[in-house]
DNA sequence: TTTCTTGTTGAACGATCATATAGCAATTGC
DNA sequence: GCAATTGCTATATGATCGTTCAACAAGAAA
C-alpha cells in the first residue's frame, strides 16, 4: 500500500484572500470569453480549477462573485483617477489608454458584459455611479489643467462629456466591430475631438 | 350546460407573421427591462401572452427569435441609413437622434443588452458588421457632404469614426448612469466634436 | 504523532432552462 | 353541419442553474 507521505494532495490550500482573488480572475476571464451568459457557477469553477462551494463560502454567492469581479475591473481605474490625487495629464492619459495593451479586445469584453449588468442591477448601478463620478471628475480637472496651461477657453464639462462617451464608444466598437477598429484609429478619433479645442496634443 | 357559441375562445389566432411579430416586441421589451440574462422563452412568452412551443414553431428556437430581435431593433436604422439610399443631412439627423423619443432608455437598453451579445455570438456579430458598414458608410456621407457643401476640409472618415463612436458612448451613458445624462448634455457633446470641424450645426 | 483550524469538495436539492411534439382547437371553406 | 387547415397549448424530458452543507483533508501548531 502506498506510503502516506506519497501520496499526492488532492488540492492545495490557499490563504482566502488568495483563493477570492483566483476565483475572482476566472470570473472576469469567463466575462471576457463569453460575456453576462457564460457568467456561471460551472464555467467559473472550471476555469479556476476549484468546487462549487467555494463561491458561496468566499462572495456569499454569484452576485456577490460579480460585485468583486467589478470592483477588480475596477481596481486600476480607481488608482488612476482617485478622488483627492492628481489626475494624470491629458496627453499621458490618452496615450496610455491606446497603447495595445489597455486597448484590448478580451479586457474591453469584460466592460461590455459588466455595463450590461450595471443597466439592469440596481446594486451594481449605484456603485458604479460613485466611481463614474470620480472619474467624470478627473477628467475634467485633466482638461481643464491642461486648457489652462495653454490659455485656452473650454467648457470642460462638456469636453469631458464628450472625452468619456467618445472612449467609451471607441471601446465598444472595438468589441462588436473588432476587424474595424484599431489603436491608429481610436487615438486619431480622440484627437478629432480635443485637439480643435485644446491644441496639438501630440 | 352553456352553449357552445358562449364560451369564450381560449385564444385567438392570428396569422403567423402576426404573432411572430408580437413575439419579437416581447423579446425586445424584455431585452429593455432585463437585459440579456432575462432574455429566457418563459419571459417572453409570459410578455407575450403565449405559449413556449410558439418560440419554435416561429423561429426555431431561442437563437432565432434573437437574431430577429436583433432584425428588429435594426430596421429603423436600416431604413435611414439603406445602402443606396440618400443619407440624412446631418443637423436633422443629430436632432432626430437627441429627441426625447429616440434618446430613451428602455431603446438604448435593448441595444447595449444585443451588444453584449454581439460581442460573443459569432453569427450575430457577423449579421451587425454589415450593418455596422453600411451605416458608416451613410454617416461618412452625411459628413462629407455637409463638409462640402460648406468649403469645409474635413478628414470625412475621421469624423464619421469618432461621431459614430460618440452616439454608442452617449447611449451607454445614459443606460449605465441615466441620472447624470440627459438630450441637452448629449447634443451639446455631438456638438463639441462636429462643430470646429464643419462650422455651426443648428 | 496527535490535535486543531479552516479551506475545500462535491453531491443533494429544488428551480429554471430550452427543445420536442402529441394533440387540441380557432377559424375558414365547402 | 362537417371537414380541412394550421395556429397553438401545455406537458414531458434532460440539462443546467445556484445554493446549501456534511464531511473530508491540507497543513500548521502543540
Amino acid at each position: 500500500m502506498t506510503d502516506q507521505k506519497t501520496v499526492q494532495p488532492r488540492f492545495k490550500r490557499l490563504a482566502a484572500d488568495d483563493r477570492a482573488a483566483e476565483l475572482v480572475q476566472a470570473g472576469l476571464a469567463v466575462l471576457a470569453s463569453g460575456g453576462i451568459t457564460a457568467f456561471t457557477i460551472d464555467n467559473i469553477c472550471k476555469r479556476a480549477g476549484a468546487s462549487r462551494g467555494l463561491i458561496g463560502h468566499h462572495f456569499g454567492g454569484k452576485d456577490g462573485l460579480l460585485a468583486a469581479c467589478y470592483a477588480a475591473a475596477y481596481a486600476p481605474w480607481f488608482q488612476m483617477f482617485n478622488a483627492g490625487g492628481t489626475p494624470p495629464d491629458l496627453p499621458d492619459l490618452i496615450y496610455e489608454l491606446f497603447t495595445d495593451r489597455q486597448f484590448r479586445r478580451d479586457g474591453l469584453n469584460i466592460w461590455l458584459a459588466l455595463w450590461g449588468e450595471i443597466a439592469v442591477n440596481a446594486h451594481l448601478q449605484a456603485e458604479h455611479l460613485r466611481h463614474y463620478q470620480a472619474y467624470e471628475t478627473a477628467i475634467r480637472q485633466s482638461v481643464a489643467r491642461f486648457a489652462q496651461e495653454r490659455s485656452r477657453q473650454v467648457d470642460a464639462a462638456n469636453l469631458a462629456t464628450a472625452l468619456i462617451a467618445l472612449l467609451d464608444g471607441l471601446w465598444l466598437e472595438l468589441c462588436i466591430a473588432p476587424g474595424l477598429m484599431n489603436t491608429h484609429k481610436a487615438r486619431r478619433a480622440v484627437m478629432a475631438l480635443l485637439e480643435p479645442h485644446l491644441g496639438p496634443l501630440a
